[in-house]
DNA sequence: ACGGATCCATAGAATGTTTCTATGAGGCTG
DNA sequence: CAGCCTCATAGAAACATTCTATGGATCCGT
């Protein structure tokens, strides 16, 4: 991944733009460079791609297969990248902004920009800030006033606030394939897990305080394996085959997905979470704030 | 998402190797780039994010809080970037491959890449050829010799061939929150689905005929509503607040999990298929394509 | 307390890419 | 056949990144 020669995200929207669009000049003009400019890009696009993306035809320019791949592909990229900038911003306006958001951390890098990209178009010109911090400092910072809404994760609903479930996660023990659970055919014993030891977050994180509050009745806790600061980076380690680790769901859903990581699932421990809102108990939501917690707690039906 | 200023990949790669060694100069010289060149290129990423990351130390770099998200984020966009750079570079090789591999769209499309990304420590030497064609194609190639190993997707199993099931993937009936079906509180009956005009993919791709073949049974089908080339048009459009598509659970995970979008799920109707690799019957896999299959058939325990 | 090592930042010149305006080539349409 | 659309090319200006060389700050060991 470090030996890439990454492409450029500008020439990707680009293209993206084109696909939508069907013409070079058009897309150029909607984001506001040149024609020439635009397929100058595009044809600095293709030379690093290696590939021919786009037919160019008197009247536009069309796709071709791999381009089409191409541009599903960059929209996944661009659709990450939106979320980290739209992450960054709300950051960035901690103070001073209409709408004062505070979240723990698994919540605020895997849902909020989500939540604040579909926000978007329901209120266009609020400018939400966000503060990421742990649960308990969710709490007193809504109960300060100095978020209006908040997002925790975890067994503990803090007096004073008034809370809704906007979703469920469940901590998953993941291993890379290489590791020898991922071969094993017995059921995990919660025993055994309890034992063993695993890759973890770090004391006082949400995640690491779910693991620890659920397995505290199956016997004491192996001292951990490593501790680490950020889900990332205990999927880093795990990717150089280090084992089990315990992390949300909602961090390894990709991996799991195609099968870079294997899920263990011990028997009979259920280490679901609820995700929820919170806000002060008596005071009635509105506006902005009414609108993100309502995008939030939109549920799938059956869900 | 088109109105943002796109952050530089090359500078975020170089942030996450600052947060892994713990050094400015170290990263560069990781990357082989001077160690002002990267302090330079930090500096304009602070500066185009708006938020310092990077807390200076006379013994390296730490990051700051917003740092560590940023990081984390940034790894998403980057492994998105590394998924269609790994696709890009498979895609390029058709011809003169060591493993030729030929997949349908939504295999090829969400999860070869991964598998590829996997199989690099495995095989770092093999270059994978791919082919992206629709199912039937798929078998064609195997059974020409022209790919070693085959991805399908849906219900037909082609003669000739062996095949092994390396995951499932369900359609699902989505729609945007803002949609009248987000609020129904009504199971959705087969017998409406197939009255109503929906969103969906092209003739004659897999995720059509795979609708096309379950409906069946409840009743003729509604025209189209509209019928697009690839998934991430789909979304495009149901972004738009256009009504009901039918999409692979694959394509729509993410906006699932953060409820960008909504799935309706109809009741009976089982959307469930089954996604395959396939190779020429009587034909023991070795080497690579016995790699990649092996990489690709594995599942978490119990799924 | 002082030299050496380590770390990051700055200065200034060279290189490369992107940007623009102006213009050209090709094909459709009235 | 003229006008209009498409995209590509040419050449100049602006910008960013790159390098080498150097400086300031802190830590460590003597």
């Amino acid at each position: 991944m470090r030996l890439n020669r990454w492409p450029d995200l500008e020439a990707l929207a680009l293209l993206v733009t084109v696909s939508e669009l069907g013409g070079v000049g058009r897309a150029a003009r909607q984001l506001g460079i040149s024609q020439p400019s635009a397929s100058s890009r595009l044809r600095t696009l293709e030379r690093r791609l290696g590939v021919p993306v786009l037919q160019r035809l008197p009247v536009g320019s069309r796709l071709t297969a791999e381009g089409q791949m191409v541009v599903d592909w960059a929209r996944e990229v661009l659709g990450a990248a939106d979320a980290l900038m739209t992450g960054v911003t709300a950051m960035r306006r901690e103070r001073g902004a209409a709408l004062p958001v505070a979240a723990s951390m698994t919540v605020a890098e895997y849902l909020v920009p989500g939540w604040l990209i579909a926000l978007r178009p329901v209120e266009p010109d609020v400018t939400v800030g966000l503060q990421v911090v742990n649960s308990a400092r969710v709490a007193e910072l809504v109960l300060a006033g100095e978020a209006e809404i908040g997002f925790v994760e975890g067994p503990s609903l803090p007096v004073g606030l008034a809370s809704r479930l906007v979703g469920r996660d469940r901590l998953v023990v993941v291993v890379s394939p290489g590791h020898p659970w991922a071969r094993r055919r017995t059921p995990l014993r919660p025993r055994e897990l309890a034992a063993t030891p695993l890759i973890v977050r770090e004391p006082g994180s949400g995640t690491r305080i779910t693991f620890e509050t659920v397995m505290e009745r199956h016997g004491p806790l192996a001292e951990p394996l490593l501790e680490l600061g950020s889900n990332s980076a205990v999927k880093v380690a795990l990717a150089s085959g280090a084992g089990p680790a315990v992390l949300s769901e909602l961090a390894v859903a990709d991996e799991l997905a195609d099968g870079r990581l294997l899920a263990v699932h011990p028997e009979g421990v259920d280490l679901q979470r609820k995700l929820r809102a919170v806000w002060i108990e008596g005071r009635r939501l509105d506006g902005p704030a009414r609108s993100l917690l309502t995008l939030a707690a939109r549920r799938p039906l059956g869900s």
